[in-house]
RNA sequence: GGGCAAGUGGCGGAAUUGGUAUACGCGCUGGUCUUAGAAACCAGUGCCGCAAGGCUUAAGAGUUCGAGUCUCUUCUUGCCCA
């Protein structure tokens, strides 16, 4: 027997096709087992390697079951970081990425993953983004985009345009620069036209964490409330509010307008209000960055008329926590029970009127809004009600003294996909001479990037480009000129799913029956940080293609969604405060932690996710060259569930790899066993023993419970060690290793295909399934007063009486049962005996 | 501030869903082997106690024959939203 050999044995099974295609051509179950696919930055990291070695599992469990699978992999290639990376090496961003795909693919590879590459595909390629920019035309056609003028989110630093979604505590997600607002023309997709269905879907989403959905549901923030005119005193003029709480209409002390209000006009000259404009515009739109701003206000000359309260008079402000996006751009404030009216109130010294009761005595003086439940007060005909009652109460009011309506509002807005940058997927359409804008014709796709590009220069580098823009229209034979916003990239990834299914497609964005056929996916598996962003545009984008080809008829594009854990690991920094990578660092007897280099001290800080800016990575490539690629799979699913954060350890990988070796030792001893004559009770135990851990160790894989399936690997190998010691039948021994090798297929695929082929097993594929009810033999435990005591072996579904029997002689309980009153006796058959005395 | 999770040894975590708490791994301790080290193997490892035994799932209460699991209160941590 050799020391087992990762290197050769991954070598030989690495390639083979046969053994890592999970496609079942003539299966009658279809399954789709998808990754979310990565971004080609470079090198892939170990987040990439959990990912996708949850997937695989999946991928090789659902196949080894008889399912046909789809398990594809691609590429979201387009994206701001091959720019900047193009500038600092002068390498154009296509060869940038290519390269990254190159060295990341040889990379995946190595993992043994059974993944079918014949359907790789790469959002950059222009095969790939000719059929999103017709999906783009079919969407415009049907209504689906728009062009608006709006205030944007302005990233200054990366100059461009960002989502709100892409703004995190007023700062830009990649570039972390202070977000401004800017008003510019954009391309809108309309996905607030199916908010109500988005919303209303989730409770399909049956295999989705309920976490996720709260998130999609807070996000999309469906609120019910109404409009209302407030008469301004003197004037026929009226101002259109938008409340959620009616309720509190009799709390009202001012109306507040958006600065973007149409009214601003009345004071557009004025220098005092252009200044305060001007102060506004420096906050940026999120709401997040209005509710921490501190509260300005610009006080007008107008009032309005209060509706329900004769001869009260509110002040009008402008205001910048008033957003013109949302509802109508103005509301009336009520301080007592809004903060930020609150805090607005306080500032400008207004009224403060409590008209919900919070239920406590004598508090003249609010410290802060109180936003919670309570009855209503000072209220007139409000008064007493509950704040439901009092909303719909108040509706019927307002709606029957024609002065407003009840209306329903969402927070989510449209989705701004116009990027001022070069390395995306051109906007498919064109500017004529006058002024029209429409789609270029489909025959002339794909719209393709030019290569000659100069990206130094400051912008647009689109636009910059001297012919580029430069085109005809073909209906009119005019000259025309392009569109040179790119596409957010977010859109790529919309609809890829849909790809795989037909990646080599002609004619149209994926073929219709194989689409039929796989979708929708039945697992999709990334990370928790696409809660919101990428799983809504999804969503929506198989909102649009189910409402522009009905014969697809697919309303949700995953069944099922799991979101993984990160991987974490400790940080590492020197005297100096500067982070050192962990190779960098290295551990004394003491248990001490000093740097290799000049062995000063390293302090060591907790475990957080691996990121190159605190350098608390390792290389997935280096570790799968030391332990193997099978030792890090089986790590990297052990230590935590896959839906937690699991913290990387050396010394976990390389037991991983200490118990490959074992499992290789036992396949030899095994192997190399001489034949017993005659077959013994030992052998049926045996079987039973290993059959109990089968059904185990199925029913954690089915569950995602892939840390606690590697426990029972453990102690399955610990049986087969115990039980090679007695005579058991060389045949049995041969007989289970075969089942426990098909079950490590899906966690260690390499080192499991090798054993198998040394076992001489011929039929690989045929997952060992178990019937637990042989199983006879049950520990049941003794308690007295509901305290275990002992445990007594019984036949399975022994009767009351005899396991009595064996309770009462049982040698640790007997003492507490003999010479004490029994008072009751609970029998749960199979599971416990509990004598009450 | 609001919502949602979660809290089990020195650490990561398990517990058939109300029925043997601490599986499995890491770490640690002792031993065997070795010139020595590494590796490998064996044994031990929640706490108190010489032992018998007692205590223990963030803290406290409750329901139950029986609670890590259910209910309530408090504390702490994480995430999302504000």
């Amino acid at each position: 027997m050799e020391r087992y050999n990762f290197h050769k044995v991954e070598e030989k099974w690495r390639n083979n096709k046969n053994v890592n295609s999970v496609k079942k051509s003539g299966s009658d179950k279809k399954y789709y087992c998808l990754e979310m696919f990565p971004y080609p930055s470079g090198k892939i990291h170990m987040g990439h390697v959990r990912n996708y070695t949850i997937g695989d599992v999946i991928a090789r469990y659902k196949f080894l079951n008889g399912f046909n699978v789809l398990h594809p992999m691609g590429w979201d290639a387009f994206g701001l970081p091959a720019e900047n990376a193009s500038k600092l090496n002068n390498l154009h961003p296509s060869k940038w990425t290519n390269q990254n795909i190159k060295t990341m693919k040889e990379q995946l590879k190595l993992l043994g993953l059974s993944i079918d590459w014949e359907r790789e595909i790469s959002t950059c390629n222009k095969e790939y983004y000719k059929h999103q920019q017709e999906l783009f035309i079919d969407f415009y056609n049907a209504g689906l985009v728009s062009k608006k003028e709006t205030y944007v989110n302005w990233d200054p630093v990366e100059n461009t345009v960002l989502a709100n979604e892409q703004v995190i505590n007023g700062k830009g997600w990649r570039s972390n620069a202070d977000v401004e607002r800017k008003k510019l023309s954009q391309w809108f997709f309309n996905i607030t036209k199916f908010s109500d269905e988005l919303l209303n879907d989730l409770n399909l989403l049956k295999g989705w964490p309920n976490k996720v959905k709260l998130m999609q549901k807070n996000w999309i923030g469906k609120s019910v409330g109404c409009d209302l005119e407030f008469k301004i005193s003197n004037s026929k003029d009226k101002i259109k509010i938008f409340t959620t709480r009616p309720d509190t209409i009799f709390g009202a002390s001012f109306i507040a307008l958006s600065i973007d209000h149409p009214l601003n006009k009345k004071f557009s000259n004025k220098k005092d209000f252009i200044n305060f404009k001007k102060k506004c515009d420096k906050f940026g739109t999120t709401e997040e960055a209005l509710a921490n701003a501190e509260k300005l206000g610009y006080l007008t000359n107008l009032k309005v008329e209060h509706p329900f309260i004769k001869n009260k008079e509110l002040p009008v402000y402008f205001a910048n926590f008033v957003l013109m996006d949302y509802g109508s751009g103005a509301i009336f404030g009520c301080p007592a029970h809004d903060q930020r009216d609150f805090d607005f109130a306080k500032k400008y010294n207004l009224e403060i009127t409590k008209v919900v009761s919070d239920g406590k005595k004598n508090n003249n003086q609010l410290k802060e809004a109180y936003t919670g439940d309570g009855n209503i007060i000072n209220s007139d005909f409000l008064n007493d009600l509950n704040i439901d009652d009092a909303k719909n109460k108040i509706i019927d009011e307002i709606e029957k003294k024609k002065i407003g309506k009840k209306k329903t509002l969402f927070r989510l807005k449209d989705w701004g996909i116009s990027r001022q940058r070069y390395w995306g997927c051109p906007i498919p359409m064109i500017y004529l001479e006058n002024g029209e804008v429409v789609p270029v014709d489909k025959s002339e796709l794909p719209i393709e990037l030019p290569q000659d590009v100069d990206l130094s220069s400051k912008g647009n580098p689109l636009a910059s480009h001297p012919t580029w823009k430069k085109t005809i229209h073909k209906v009119t034979g005019k000259q025309a000129t392009r569109e040179t916003d790119t596409l957010d990239t977010f859109v790529d990834s919309s609809w890829y799913f849909l790809r795989f299914c037909s990646p080599n497609h002609k004619f149209s964005p994926f073929n219709e029956d194989d689409a039929k056929y796989w979708m929708p996916v039945d697992q999709y598996i990334g990370g928790i940080e696409h809660a919101i962003l990428h799983l809504l545009y999804a969503r929506f984008f198989t909102k649009c293609i189910n409402k522009i080809n009905k014969k697809i008829n697919i309303s949700e594009p995953f069944e099922n969604l799991f979101t993984q854990g990160m991987v974490c690991h400790e940080t590492y920094k020197d005297n100096q405060e500067n982070w050192l990578y962990p190779e960098e660092v290295q551990k004394t007897e003491n248990n001490i932690f000093i740097k290799k280099s000049d062995k000063s001290k390293v302090t060591v800080g907790p475990p957080e996710s691996m990121s190159k800016s605190k350098k608390n990575t390792v290389d997935p490539e280096q570790m799968i060259n030391q332990y193997g690629a099978d030792a890090v799979r089986l790590f990297i699913l052990s230590d935590s569930p896959p839906e937690k954060d699991i913290q990387w350890s050396d010394t976990g990988v390389a037991s991983a790899n200490k118990f490959l070796q074992k499992l290789w030792n036992l396949n030899f001893s095994v192997l190399n066993r001489k034949k017993t004559i005659g077959k013994t009770s030992l052998d049926s135990e045996f079987t039973k023993k290993v059959d109990v851990f089968v059904y185990k160790i199925d029913t954690s894989i089915k569950n995602f419970r892939f840390n606690v399936s590697i426990a029972l690997f453990h102690q399955l190998y610990s049986l087969f060690k115990e039980s090679i010691q007695t005579n058991i039948e060389k045949n049995i021994l041969e007989e289970n290793l075969i089942k426990f090798m098909k079950l490590l297929i899906p966690f260690s695929p390499h080192i499991a295909f090798e054993c198998l082929n040394l076992l001489n097993c011929k039929n690989i594929y045929q997952w060992p399934k178990v019937d637990l009810s042989i199983n006879e033999n049950i520990n049941l435990a003794v308690q007295i007063n509901g305290k275990t005591r002992d445990i007594v072996k019984i036949d399975k579904d022994a009767s009351e009486e005899e396991v009595r029997e064996l309770a009462q002689n049982s040698l640790k309980a007997k003492k507490y049962i003999i010479g004490f009153k029994i008072k009751k006796i609970i029998f749960v058959k199979n599971k416990i005996i509990n004598y009450i005395i």
